[in-house]
DNA sequence: TCAATCACG
DNA sequence: ACGTACGTGATTGAG
């Protein structure tokens, strides 16, 4: 019996010991590109899953076998393939798209590593490796066959070897003649055989129905050969067996004539195995070509092999980077020399660089930031990270790379100057200790990265977005950061005390139902009491066992009194760990909490709020409302809260220009009524309170990129239902079902979504062949175009709210922004002529047709301000 | 460290 | 047939 692949111990040794590499070429990218997930693409869109795949395959080989010579070998289409070879893959499927698009691009990655890119017209790379090894062979060079076709285990010999990778590049199995026997119980001279009984879907061969694997194997076994068993048909066992054989001997002789791999090309008699180099991989070209296809971690071990492959010395394109340590009055000096400046900050310590040297200057950043805020423009790397002195003097913020690395791919992992550096194939050298080199490399290198990345966002014409957007929102960021908003730590103790009572309550009510003790906050032990003890409905959702969230409990809560405990004992326990607990011990001694405002972590351009987060304060329920009215002004102040009206739906108004919408909102009517209206047929004054919050979840559908499923999940309605208000809202505002065409069209063209100005996100997922990916691809598209319109929006309100602030002189500042929201502390007095200020400057952020609305309240508290 | 849950827009 | 609504961050229990 063969022994089956796990149990072989399959050690690479006899691939180490390998002189001469043979790559079956086409059958890795192949392979490739079907193991690997068609997203990972370019930030541009390109796929690049097979190239990654395929490249990841040549480094390792570089690295762990250090190949003397290496031969990557392509089958080359035969004009007339039929003629010269026949079988020849002739009803092969024709190559996916996904991968088309990656074809060209493999032999020049084979080239930058070193190797060398081998075929011969006419041939399948097959019949060339199989000559290749022969010769090599014959000339005892030891010689390892990289393929992922079973054909190739009858190439190996004692001095050739099989290297497979079904499992992936980090663990190849290695075919020896032993081991080959020990797999499939029969030598390799016996595989053309083998292949002729049972047949290759893959390459259309048919063998003999009935025949497998095992079958093949054992008939060989006793027999030897196909001749062997044709001389002795009569003793074959099983008559059905005996009488497929014999129907099908022409056919088994010729699949084994196809499955049987040519060694003796006559056009590679003079093949010399010894004359087969590897060349040290060209630093400079392999590093632009893996930064040109975004392979981050193949970059990041560039370095392995200075190890393995004897290479010329490093060049530096950044080369040594000279600094010296100077007091201020030497900073001074320099400043008034310099046209521009990097700079970045750590404790107590600024780094200046001005290209030719980088300055270190120990001192407080009180006492250096009036020198920079009259010093030349300013580049740094997040600007809002310096401590906030800088910001405060007025830092002349010409350029800010980590801003500018965002806008060119939001969503990427890390936007490091190291990262980015290494994106741009800058290298710095920097002789300094672990406390100075980074910050001699920070400052020096984002004044480097700046042309690069100035160079990348004019192509795309995203200039002004960093320029009058992203940039000085930093300014007004950090304000806000500094002001902070007032908490009443009291007011929520009060609450906290009433929370945890009625929590405790619950808890001995829900373990009273559930007949003992358990820990309600697991959501496995509550699955085993609701689904197992009490045996309600159970709708397993989730992949680790029952789903037991809001959407469950709702449909369950009227079979058992538990269910409602447990649902108002999670809300009463997560707003107590979460608003009540963690909020008071963020308030400073200031008596304000100071959250941080993350600029680049959403994929959409929306800002994001941490540590803690102020964006997700409690409002939909009455317990929430309370949290927030501990939110205040400070005395003789008042929170002023200002937000859009319907944002995401006038700008699908204006974008879609669907004139059904755009009257709507033009003449100021309710949005989701109107909408209810066109969908259930009505007048607007008949629509009902139930059809109306249909409506709205139309409309949030529509924005969030709709789907039947995902409208009838919402609505608890059934899928087709969903799907008819989907198609009536779609038939009653025609040029919103255009508009989501159009976008989803222009994103897959353009490998990005596009906002109002200019905010681009890459949407790979539109490219997927798997059209599930391929349908979130279509709702990012509709989404991020939406969501990141309304962001680039606000943002621009904000910077108008705040300059006009300052500069008009009002004492009042914006605190928050709560994505179409903004808070501000006011004083009384001021509250009238800042609520027109704000309507001002947010109605006027852009000229959207429909106009953009705005709400205003005032109040004490942040819900009476709503 | 990860999955589940839920707070917000 | 497939089985997800878009974007975030914090807390919790459990591995």
């Amino acid at each position: 019996m063969p022994a089956k692949p796990s149990e072989l111990d399959l050690n690479d040794a006899p691939a180490r010991e390998s002189r001469l590499f043979l790559i079956d070429a086409n059958g890795l990218m192949y392979r490739a590109f079907f193991a690997l997930p068609e997203e990972i693409a370019t930030s541009e869109g390109e796929p690049t899953n097979a190239l990654l795949g395929f490249a990841n395959m040549l480094m390792k080989l570089l690295t762990t076998y250090r190949p003397e010579g290496v031969l990557v070998c392509w089958d080359e289409r035969p004009t007339e393939r039929l003629k010269v070879h026949p079988g020849y893959k002739a009803s092969r499927r024709p190559m996916p798209d996904g991968l088309r698009a990656q074809r060209p691009h493999f032999k020049p990655l084979v080239e930058a590593f070193g190797y060398r890119n081998f075929s011969v017209e006419g041939w399948e790379a097959d019949d060339v490796i199989g000559t290749l090894s022969r010769i090599a062979d014959d000339a005892g060079v030891r010689t390892c066959v990289v393929s992922t076709d079973r054909d190739a285990f009858q190439l190996v010999s004692d001095d050739v070897c099989l290297m497979m990778t079904p499992r992936g590049v980090e663990d190849p199995q290695v075919y020896t003649p032993e081991r080959v026997v020990q797999r499939l119980g029969i030598p390799p001279s016996a595989i053309p055989d083998f292949i002729g009984l049972k047949g290759d879907k893959g390459d259309d061969i048919p063998g003999v129905p009935g025949i497998g694997d095992k079958t093949a194997s054992e008939l060989l076994q006793l027999y030897g050969s196909i001749d062997g068993i044709y001389a002795q048909l009569d003793e074959v066992a099983g008559p059905k067996r005996r009488q497929a054989l014999q129907e099908c001997e022409q056919q088994v002789r010729e699949s084994r004539d196809l499955g049987t791999i040519r060694r003796d090309l006559p056009t590679l008699a003079d093949f010399d195995p010894a004359g087969v180099g590897v060349v040290s991989p060209d630093r400079s070209t392999l590093k632009n070509l893996l930064r040109r296809w975004e392979f981050r971690g193949l970059m990041a071990r560039l370095d392995e092999l200075d190890e393995i492959v004897p290479s010329a010395p490093r060049e530096h394109a950044g080369a040594v980077v000279v600094w010296r340590r100077t007091d201020p009055s030497g900073l001074e000096a320099a400043l008034r020399s310099a046209t521009r400046v990097g700079i970045a900050a750590g404790d107590a310590l600024l780094a200046v660089a001005t290209g030719d040297e980088t300055l270190v200057i120990e001192a407080d950043p009180a006492a250096l930031a009036p020198l920079i805020a009259a010093g030349p423009p300013v580049i740094a790397h997040d600007a809002k990270s310096l401590p906030h002195d800088y910001l405060r003097a007025g830092l002349p913020l010409a350029f800010d790379s980590y801003l500018a690395s965002y806008l060119i791919e939001p969503g990427r992992a890390a936007y490091s100057v190291g990262a980015m550096l290494d994106d741009a194939a800058i290298e710095l050298e920097i002789d300094a200790d672990d406390v100075i080199a980074p910050l001699v490399g920070a400052a020096h290198g984002t004044l480097l990265l700046q042309p690069w990345l100035a160079g990348r966002l004019e192509e795309r014409r995203q200039t002004r977005l960093l320029a009058d957007v992203e940039q000085p929102l930093v300014q007004v960021l950090a304000a806000m950061e500094d002001r902070g908003v007032r908490v009443d730590p009291y007011r929520l103790a009060e609450i906290a005390v009433r929370v945890a009572d009625e929590a405790a309550e619950l808890e001995s009510q829900i373990h009273d139902l559930a007949g003992g003790p358990f820990t309600i906050g697991s959501p496995k032990q509550l699955g085993e009491v609701l689904f197992e003890r009490l045996q309600l409905p159970a709708d397993r959702k989730g992949k680790t066992g029952w789903s037991t969230d809001q959407r469950v409990l709702a449909k369950i809560r009227h079979l058992h009194p538990i269910v409602d405990l447990v649902d108002r004992w999670r809300e009463l326990t997560k707003l107590h760990s979460t608003y009540l607990v963690a909020l008071p011990q963020a308030i400073g001694p200031d008596g304000r909490v100071h959250t941080t405002f993350s600029q680049t972590t959403a994929a959409t351009g929306r800002l994001s709020s941490t540590n803690p987060n102020l964006q997700n304060i409690p409002v939909r329920t009455p317990l929430g409302r309370e949290i927030r009215g501990a939110f205040t002004a400070e005395a003789g102040a008042v929170l002023l809260a200002a937000d859009y009206s319907q944002v995401e739906l006038r700008i699908l108004a204006h974008l879609s220009g669907e004139p059904a919408l755009v009257d709507a909102f033009r003449q100021g009517t309710d949005v989701h009524r109107a909408t209810a209206a066109e969908v259930f047929g009505k007048q607007p004054a008949e629509v009902t309170r139930d059809e109306r919050d249909r409506a709205k979840a139309v409309n949030f559908g529509i924005i969030y990129g709709i789907s039947a499923f995902g409208l009838a999940e919402q609505l608890s309605i059934e899928r087709d239902e969903a799907q008819r208000y989907i198609d009536t809202y779609l038939g009653r505002y025609p040029r919103v079902r255009e508009f989501i065409e159009r976008t989803i069209e222009a994103t897959r063209e353009r490998g990005y979504a596009e906002t109002l100005l200019g905010r681009r996100r890459p949407v790979p997922e539109l490219r997927a062949s798997n059209w599930q990916v391929r349908s979130l691809g279509e709702r990012l598209a509709v989404n991020s175009c939406i969501q990141g319109s309304a962001a680039d929006i606000i943002k621009v309100a904000m910077i108008g709210c705040h300059r006009r602030l300052r500069d008009e002189g009002f004492a009042g500042r914006l605190v928050l922004q709560i994505h179409d929201e903004l808070l501000f502390e006011v004083p009384a007095a001021e509250s009238g002529r800042v609520t027109s200020l704000v309507r001002d400057e947010m109605v006027g952020a852009y000229p959207l047709d429909p106009a953009l609305e705005v709400d205003v309240g005032v109040g004490p508290t942040w819900l009476d301000a709503k």
